[in-house]
Order: C-alpha cells, then sequence, then structure tokens
DNA sequence: TAGGCCATCTGGTCCT
DNA sequence: AGGACCAGATGGCCTA
C-alpha cells in the first residue's frame, strides 16, 4: 500500500509545526488557524493557562522557556499525528480486506488521499469507501462469520468422516483439527457489496434496529447455521452480531 | 442547513 | 522521564 500525503493534513508532517497556541497565532484560536492547523485550539488552552498546562507533571511550564515549551508540543503533537496516522494505515488496510472489490475503486487511505476521497468522484457510488466504525463493525462481523463458518464445517466433516472413517476417508484430519481457513481471499467475503458500502446507510434501513442503534449492545446473532436455526436475517449488515462477548478490560 | 466523518491539538493517565 | 494511549474540543469538508 503506497501512502501519499493527505490533503486533509493541514500541515505537511515532514516541516516544523508552527505552534498557533503561541505567540501571535494565539489571538486566533477561536477561528482557524491562519497557518493550516487543525482544529482544537479551543478553549482549553485559554483556561489552562499555556500549551502545556498549569499541572503538567516533572518540569513545570514555568522552568521551560517558551521556546523549550514549543519544542516539546511540537514533538507530542507530532507523535500523537504519526500514531493516528499509523491507525489510519492499519484502518485502510482492513478496508481492504473488508471490501471485496476495492480495486475498482482507488485505494481510500486516508493517509493518502484524505478522509473524503470517496466524495469526490462524482457519479461513482462505488468509489465510497467505508467509514471507520463501519469498518471495524464489518470486521466484527466478518470475523464471526469466519468462527461460526468454521464450527459449521467441522461439525458437517465430523459427520462424513463418522461415515468414511476418520482415518481412511477424504477428509484430512486437518481440517477436524482446525486451522483451516475457510476463505483465501477478499473475493471470497460472503457481505455483498452493496452491503458493504451502504452498512451505514443501510443500518438506518435496518427493521431490526431503531436508528442509532450502533451505539447499544449488538443485536443477537441468528446464522442460519450457528445461530437460531430459522430465524430471519436482518439484510442490514451492522447488526447481524451476535451479542457481545466478554469485553476486554481497558 | 444539519448531520456525519474526519484530522488535529491538547491535557491527563498509564506504562516502560 | 519519555512515550503510548485516550478522550474532549474544535473546525473543515461533504452529503442529504
Amino acid at each position: 500500500m503506497n501512502v501519499l500525503p493527505n490533503p486533509m493534513t493541514r500541515v505537511h508532517q515532514e516541516q516544523p509545526l508552527p505552534l498557533c497556541s503561541q505567540g501571535a497565532h494565539r489571538q486566533d484560536f477561536s477561528s482557524r488557524c491562519p497557518l493550516g492547523l487543525g482544529a482544537g485550539h479551543g478553549g482549553r488552552l485559554r483556561a489552562m493557562g499555556g500549551p502545556l498546562g498549569p499541572q503538567r507533571p516533572g518540569k513545570s511550564p514555568r522552568e521551560l522557556s517558551p521556546e523549550e515549551q514549543q519544542d516539546l508540543r511540537r514533538k507530542i503533537n507530532s507523535r500523537e499525528r504519526k500514531r493516528m496516522q499509523d491507525l489510519n494505515v492499519a484502518m485502510d488496510a482492513l478496508r481492504e480486506v473488508m471490501v471485496p472489490y476495492a480495486s475498482s475503486s482507488p485505494s481510500s487511505s486516508s493517509s493518502s488521499q484524505g478522509p473524503h476521497s470517496h466524495q469526490q468522484q462524482p457519479g461513482a457510488p462505488p468509489g465510497r469507501r467505508l467509514s471507520k466504525i463501519s469498518t471495524l463493525v464489518l470486521a466484527r462481523n466478518y470475523i464471526l462469520l469466519l468462527g461460526s463458518s468454521l464450527q459449521e464445517m467441522r461439525r458437517l466433516l465430523g459427520e462424513v468422516s463418522a461415515g468414511v472413517g476418520v482415518n481412511t476417508g477424504p477428509v484430512p484430519r486437518l481440517l477436524l483439527a482446525g486451522g483451516w481457513p475457510l476463505l483465501t481471499g477478499p473475493s471470497q467475503l460472503l457481505l455483498s457489496p452493496e452491503s458493504l458500502l451502504t452498512s451505514a446507510s443501510s443500518s438506518s434501513k435496518c427493521p431490526l434496529l431503531p436508528p442509532g442503534h450502533l451505539e447499544g449492545p449488538m443485536a443477537p446473532v441468528q446464522w442460519g447455521s450457528a445461530g437460531a436455526p430459522g430465524g430471519p436475517l436482518c439484510p442490514c449488515v451492522v447488526c447481524r452480531l451476535p451479542s457481545p462477548g466478554p469485553r476486554f478490560p481497558k
């Protein structure tokens, strides 16, 4: 995956960042930073009395010269920017896996084309990329789907091998033991492209879930085999999820 | 115009 | 002490 500069990134990451919260720019936080920095200059700094805040542990801001404070803030901001960009790269990698026809639309790296790149292709709905939340929800959906498919496959293979003989039958024992990649590529995703691309909008059309259900607990799973048999599957790709398992402690 | 989505800045907290 | 991580705040861009 090639990562190109993000148009949304208002300051090129290779260049040292001017601190708009300092010096002359500090008077301009209420409006957009004239140097092109992102937001975040709100009333917070005004309340904190400085870019580092009065409560910062260690060397108090008073012990740091303004130049040192700027350098420190620049370093912290740069690290955070880099961290978020890495996160976006990982998110794009996940998108590529989740969207089978990613090749039909150019790689929608937020770090390469900006967050609105999908919206900059007039008349090209297929280029619409997944939002972050949709990507994560679908990835979870996908993982659960793989799990239930694997479980079902093992059950079927078990039945077959029970009739034929485990050691002499056509079923490799490896399959019964697990570790068989059921799906080998994005093209074998069991989710339709339409459902993938319209996850957010389809959730609002979901007949089983009220609007805003993403904020609430997930609906019980109703997979044809692993879930309750015979239950109607909601066409919404977002709510086809089992109840959340034990959450990892933070 | 409202709402969704996003990048960025920032201070606080936790970890190494 | 420094870095990673997190969440709140803010403003820009886009679509319905």
